[in-house]
RNA sequence: GGCGACGUACCCAAGUGGUUAAGGGAGCGCUCUGCAAAAGCGUUAUUCGGCGGUUCGAAUCCGCCCGUCGCCUCCA
């Protein structure tokens, strides 16, 4: 089955066609490491990690790059804030942001490349752009020029003219043109600096991801991905400054995320709405925070609610339970055909990576498939092969089966769990007894831990979670 | 002002011309239970912001109106 896109670009759906068969080179904006990254950006790293996913699972080999803007105004700022090196504040929040999509459970780009570490590169780029006439200099200072690429506007679909006459663009007699943005910054005293021929500076924002994505996946790539907030001018100008140099297509397909809204409105860092994914993780656990996002379409806007968030926890929960149902269903007769499901889950997500569509299939999946169990009982292999689809669909792709419950902190210690046990034996022998003021009182404290009891016909099972109680604000 | 997105049940959200409008959360009923909890099962929109139009047929196409949001400036 073909897989289908939105393309910026083009504006439309588009089947997928990598440059290299069989083979996706994918770019995404990663941050600017000046702060821990917000909830938002964390949709976008979600579902870029879950695009990532879903490419690899319909069989292409897929080499993910993601860059780490270390050296920005942002950094400089918060530098002379706090009082300590630009340095010292990249390497933290470097440090941070691993820390979070780790925790986050999205998975590690092939390629992490570092602004300071491609100055070359990007030198390189600037020098050729200045030599074709399509960039130039002042006071050490490189700008790009609009003017001299005519296609300027074509992904965000803006004109210069409309962008000059706009008047929000900045005047600086300095520019040829209003629109001219910076490849190269003269550096300001005390600033972090790099050689060049253009005197000590540092690079502009936008050239970086041109140039490091250019690095790793060549001249031409396959999906380029980010915010929605990045079609202009981020990426507008890297198909400039990039194109400009190659005369080749910078990017084939361009893919933008929709935003996390809070309160009807986008959570950005300047409107300083915004809790950070540190924050988030905190108060649920990852695999809810990610089937909250792939509940929407990736294009769509996203309310942030947590009681949102909270139905996601608990949908989530519910693909654990059926998948340790899988683990001691009995086996019976029938066969169970998983194969109507997988393609449905191909189908949508072969729809501009329609998760919510494709989430619809694995619950029918689970209701039809308890339902079989109950009617004559599923064959050994039908019941491995709908746990083999299951564990890579809802773990594989996208990540947001919980752990089980052995790995839940706590639960692990086996003298916890010989306590619990002792504890629970009681309780069923004071059940016996009909002593129930006295059982319950060892259920409710259990319960108070954060261990919960669950009476059934083979014994009491019990699952540990973190106590509610505990929750801050 | 220019460009663009969206408005589907109590909440979230798929569906973009044609059988009964997916799915999740919540509510309600049931099973299980000493009672719970958890889990499971069942159930909840003759209707898709409003008004017109095209069509044999529209949530889906067209027009107008109302409402919400985004980009045009750093921002995922």
């Amino acid at each position: 089955m073909d897989i289908y896109l939105y393309n910026t670009l083009t504006r439309s759906k588009e089947k997928f066609e990598p440059l290299e068969e069989g083979k996706v080179r994918m770019y995404t904006c990663g941050p600017t490491v000046y702060d821990y990254f917000h909830i938002g950006n964390a949709r976008s790293f979600v579902v870029a990690d879950v695009i990532r996913r879903y490419l690899e699972y319909a069989g292409y080999d897929v080499t993910f790059v993601m860059n780490i803007t270390d050296i920005d105004d942002k950094i400089i700022n918060r530098a002379a804030e706090k009082g300590v090196e630009a340095n010292d504040v990249a390497r933290e929040f470097t440090e941070a942001f691993f820390q979070d999509i780790e925790a986050l459970g999205v998975r590690p780009a092939d390629v992490y490349p570092k602004a300071t570490e491609t100055i070359d590169d990007i030198v390189r780029h600037v020098e050729g752009l200045v030599k074709s006439g399509a960039a130039y200099v002042v006071e050490g200072d490189v700008y790009f020029s609009v003017e001299a690429f005519p296609e300027y506007g074509k992904l965000s679909g803006k004109n210069i003219e409309e962008l000059v006459a706009g008047a929000l663009v900045e005047k600086d007699e300095r520019k040829r043109n209003p629109a001219d943005f910076a490849l190269w910054k003269a550096a300001k005293p005390g600033e972090p600096s790099w050689e060049s021929p253009w005197g000590r500076g540092r690079p502009g924002w936008h050239i970086e991801c041109s140039v490091m994505s250019q690095k790793y996946l060549g001249e031409t790539f396959d999906i380029h991905a980010g915010g929605n907030d990045l079609i202009f001018p981020h990426h507008e100008n890297e198909i400039a400054q990039s194109e400009a140099l190659t005369g080749k297509q910078f990017v084939r397909y361009w893919l933008h995320f929709g935003f996390l809204r809070i309160n009807e409105e986008k959570m950005s860092k300047s409107l300083g709405n915004f809790i950070t994914a540190r924050e988030a993780l905190k108060k649920w656990p990852a695999y809810g925070i990610r089937f909250f996002f792939l509940q929407t379409h990736y294009r769509s806007p996203l309310n942030l609610l947590p009681e949102g968030i909270e139905g996601a926890v608990k949908g989530a929960a519910k693909f654990r339970a059926f998948r340790d149902e899988l683990d001691t269903m009995d086996d019976g007769a029938r066969s169970f055909d998983a194969e109507p499901y997988r393609e449905r889950f191909a189908r949508a997500m072969n729809d501009d990576f329609n998760t919510p569509a494709a989430l619809g299939a694995l619950f029918d999946l689970m209701h039809d498939v308890r339902a079989a169990a109950l009617d004559g009982g599923i064959d050994r292999p039908s019941i491995d092969a709908v746990r083999d689809f299951f564990d890579r669909a809802v773990d594989g792709v996208f990540g947001i089966l919980p752990p089980p419950q052995e790995a839940l902190p706590g639960a692990g210690d086996a003298l916890v769990g010989d306590l619990v046990q002792i504890l629970i034996d009681v309780r069923n022998d004071l059940r016996k007894e009909r002593n129930f003021a006295l059982a319950d009182r060892i259920r409710d404290a259990l319960a108070a831990a954060g261990v919960t009891l669950k009476d059934g016909k083979d014994g009491t099972a019990w699952s540990y979670s973190p106590p509610e109680s505990t929750t801050r604000g």
